[in-house]
DNA sequence: TTGAGCATGTAACACGTTACATGATTTC
DNA sequence: GAAATCATGTAACGTGTTACATGCTCAA
């Protein structure tokens, strides 16, 4: 049987290094880690077996003192082959459905104060979120300056990624803040 | 049992006019409407069957020469109610795993020339959608001139939505040659 | 004559979320 | 004393996709 998206994804994170599913769902959790979306224990356990199952990767148990003890998962020689291969493969863009943006399509039916109350709320949000992929951003470029486009190591695809995070969040709070502009025409207090 | 999403995304629409299961689809497969997903219809009229069952819609058939006969579906006031509430209730802001991304993220281990090839992929088709949204833009914007803000109609609704594809379009356009400009540092042809 | 569009539905399957089960250690 | 963190898993459920079933009309 194929391998997942979900799958992909966790091999990604093993060419990195050896984790726990633990660690992976950890991993995917970060803030800089937006893109992986938020998978559960419940389908990372499964989705491990399958890899292992499918000879991608290997495990071995660590006993850890105070702490229960780990499966540790390693990427095989097998594993980074079909990885190397999907990650210069063709991706079909898809059109994810966004609750927020179906609201915004029905705000003519809305009540003007009530509309505003929750584009103040995602603005909030938003502005915590951008800090924190600049806050990232500023750091991997302190770090690496210039050689940034050379590397072939890790920080460079954590460096493209938060660069997309950083112009996605600006853009959301540029819309953010034009939709105000106009409901507050609408609605002067 | 609560209304799921995709429920919600269905009054959305008959707000604006009554329609059948296969026209419902077929809105939401518009390039306007990219944030409604696109849902199947195997999953769509099993929908409409449970609103129905909720009396936030009723039904009615009509007969169609040449046509198969359809199922129009109208909004009650009770499913008016409902909408209206949704629509400026909280928003969870949900990070949705994106397959390019996590490539992106992974870049470090490819090849460049066969990874420029899928960017160079990506950039035409996403300079397609914007082509797309920015002509739905200005023909809103044309027809409505500097009234939008004030309407109370859906075509505002249409006007905030299409201005939020053609931002992110353009920073997800930019990011792509930034990417682009990066990997051809690395291989120079 | 082949395919696309119109039109509604069911069944099987894949993917994702929530709840349940267990249990030690550390922090507030 | 309560809650969070570490750690792995199963079961049930909800959502989404693919395949199947049917059949007429119109355009290339």
């Amino acid at each position: 049987m194929a391998i997942s998206t979900l799958g992909y994804a966790i091999l990604t994170l093993l060419a990195r290094a050896s984790l726990s599913g633990y660690a992976i769902a950890r991993e995917m959790r970060k803030p800089h880690s937006f893109f992986f979306g938020h998978a559960q224990y419940s389908q990372i356990y499964p989705e491990l077996t399958r890899l292992e199952q499918a000879h991608l990767v290997t495990s071995r148990i660590i006993d850890q003192q105070g702490k229960p003890d780990k499966k540790e998962y390693t990427l095989t020689p097998l594993g980074m082959q079909m990885l190397q291969q999907w990650v210069v493969a063709p991706t079909q863009i898809t059109e994810v459905r966004s609750e927020f943006l179906i609201k915004a399509h029905s705000l003519w039916l809305a009540d003007s104060e009530q509309a505003l109350a929750q584009f103040h709320v995602q603005l909030q949000q938003h502005l915590a979120i951008l800090a924190q992929y600049e806050a990232d951003l500023t750091a991997i470029e302190q770090r690496y300056g210039i050689d940034i486009a050379r590397l072939q190591t890790p920080p460079f695809g954590d460096y493209v990624t938060v660069q997309m995070g950083v112009s996605y969040e600006r853009a959301y709070i540029e819309w953010l803040r034009r939709v105000i502009a106009l409901l507050e025409q609408r609605a002067p207090q």
